[in-house]
DNA sequence: ATGCATTGATAGTAATACTATTATATTTGC
DNA sequence: GCAAATATAATAGTATTACTATCAATGCAT
């Protein structure tokens, strides 16, 4: 946990890309770019020919980086999930009440994210949008067990284990821990497209209510 | 709901297809074979001109029944949840205790679907495995405002609703009654897929307790 | 026998998702 | 300061996808 906390520095699987693009401007230019280019006009539209128009480079010069933007997609969502764990282990590490750790990561997990100017060229806000719209996609393919073996969802792994630690510390005695944790990690996800997409079949709106509602569920559930 | 239990038949918005598929033998064939194909090889990889060799038509006959193939997902999906709201309504109409009647629902749509005989053309086994897989994909577009407004989602909004009603009348109190009814729907498909792919977090396993996952959450969420 | 709907076959187009090659620019090592 | 190595750009080319358009063949209905 210490190392975590000390260094920001997100590390992720290099078989998720050619070149590390951390390493040059033009890898950077990429990350940035390309999440606002996907949340413009969405993953299907989002080709790299297109992002070499919009930062000015070459498609050849992306493909350098990155071999596919499935690729680029699942870098960028371990990214994310880094970023979240390491909010999750810095505002957790000094609070001992189980519960208390537990609410703390539900507001974590469930918030509004805004950008973290630590991060120059990543957006955190413009970053969560694209992962409410298409995280599941880069699990949801016929590929899942080839690159789940190759570790591509570690990170996101890594959250979802976290919570279900401080379930189990809230109570032992409860059969369903690995399940309430995911759930609650994916549908944070899902309430925030039916907030902005299908408003009537979620108590979710511009007030955060979300971590109350989560909340609420683990109090009682858990109790 | 007399009237739902009287036909069988479903009723399918129709600007979801150019030619009703339930009219022709052609038609059914594409209906059943394409969610064969796509279970088999998977919704991305999945195209009219492999369906039209696996069924030995053409590729321009399909296009005469479907625009293109995330339509025919939609349309696919929209039998799915029908053939759910049918079981819903069917399985809950004489069942006066509202906790009761809460808890037969999610049963439904937490279990492990088996082929219903009563409609040979399709398998809704196979399409159970599609839905988990691939249902997300049809609202997960930039086009899903667009799309809701033309109605293409209202079959599946309708069982969400069916669910927010058992909810309000076991506790009217209860202020998030949306967000969890459209919770346990999504979050079921998720369970199953983290099932099949992701087991370590997930509590669900060969034998069923999905239900049980839930019918707990709701008992201590709505006590 | 004619007309109409359905299906099949073929061809064609623009875009996508790349790979390969070569040229040019930039950095770095000595 | 120059050569070598590396990074980037430009161009071309391929197979596949996602269609549209056209026309022929079949069947059945009046």
């Amino acid at each position: 946990m210490q190392n975590l906390l000390s260094n920001l520095k997100i590390t992720i699987n290099n078989k998720l890309y050619v070149k590390d693009p951390e390493t040059s401007e033009l890898g950077r230019k990429i990350l940035k770019n390309s999440i606002v280019l996907i949340d413009e006009i969405g993953f299907e539209a989002f080709t790299f020919k297109k992002l070499g128009q919009k930062i000015e480079s070459n498609e050849s010069s992306i493909y350098r980086y990155f071999e596919n933007k499935h690729k680029l997609l699942i870098y960028l969502s371990s990214w994310y999930w880094s970023w979240i764990e390491y909010h999750l282990v810095f505002s957790t590490h000094n609070i001992t009440n189980s519960l208390d750790k537990l609410t703390i990561s539900i507001k974590i997990i469930t918030q509004n994210i805004i950008d973290d100017k630590k991060t120059p060229h990543i957006d955190e806000s413009v970053l969560n949008r694209i992962i409410i719209s298409d995280f599941s996609k880069t699990l949801l393919t016929k590929d899942v067990d080839a690159e789940n073996k190759e570790g591509f969802f570690l990170i996101y792994k890594r959250v979802i284990n976290r919570l279900i630690d401080m379930i189990n510390e809230v109570n032992p005695e409860y059969p369903y821990a690995k399940s309430l944790a995911s759930s609650i990690v994916q549908g944070s996800l899902h309430q925030h497209y039916l907030k902005d997409h299908f408003k009537t079949i979620t108590n979710l709106s511009e007030k955060d209510c979300l971590s109350d509602f989560y909340t609420h569920m683990i109090k009682k559930t858990l109790a």
